[in-house]
DNA sequence: GATAAAGGTTCTAATCACTGGAATGTCAAG
DNA sequence: CTTGACATTCCAGTGATTAGAACCTTTATC
């Protein structure tokens, strides 16, 4: 299989599965032509990459789940940690954005919206204190 | 004011403050020495800066409300409508945090955590569909 | 066989908002 | 005079791609 293909099989913009070859993620083989040669199991660990991007794994995160997933001796209780973290990580950065929300929800209740200068959304921006 | 100052008095590193004059957010004086010499207006915008930025504001959301703040003549609806698309936006990440913290959460739950090497959420990022 | 389109390759540079570090200059105190 | 704190500039790196340029290979059509 080429890249496009792979492309399109594993929804991965072909540029993506290039910069994932780069960083040693993936190792598809070349032909003689000098196109990379993708194998069933270059697919499947870019699938496996796609979904766990989608889940907001990071790189590096990918790769140590990528690298339990091919581990058969691997404990179920590292990959768990792993996915412990993560939502952690995603718990706090929702709760960061829903106080920026009901900040901001707030201000534009206040503010007229119309042609006149007053606005209570700079008014806070540009307060001395919070 | 000397830039030290500024960053005690703001709470913004000097970097930051430096890279936001590089990038023509503020404009502070010059001493003889080549030091900058932060205004009382200066500080203003910094503050309002590093306000805007703690909402989320993207920094040329931020140019554009700095501009709109020191405009005597702008419409509060402007402003707002700023703020809007920022909430839109923050509301749509949350919304895709929420719907990865779910799934994460569901796998968790599955996952024994143990020693063996079965793992429901290594099996759901390597499913062909999902 | 010529040619053009489609698809592949590599490489560099841009994104965003800083941040780290190096090399150097200035100021105040002892 | 020296030491230390503070200031300066410039370059490079972060994360995860993505855009674009210049070029090569394959495939289909004339």
């Amino acid at each position: 299989m080429n890249i496009g293909e792979v492309a399109q099989t594993s929804g991965l913009p072909a540029k993506t599965i290039r910069y994932y070859e780069d960083i040693g993620l993936i190792a598809p083989l070349r032909g003689g032509n000098g196109y990379r040669q993708f194998r069933d199991r270059d697919l499947h660990k870019l699938r496996f990459l796609g979904r766990a991007r989608s889940l907001g794994f990071g790189i590096e995160e990918c790769r140590t789940l990528l690298a339990l997933y091919e581990d058969d001796t691997r404990a179920s209780a590292d990959v768990k940690a792993i996915a412990r973290d993560h939502m952690a990580r995603i718990e706090k950065k929702i709760a960061e954005l829903q106080a920026m929300h009901a900040t901001l929800s707030h201000l534009v209740e206040e503010c007229a919206g119309d042609a006149r200068p007053d606005c209570p959304i700079l008014a806070d921006l540009a307060a001395e204190v919070q």
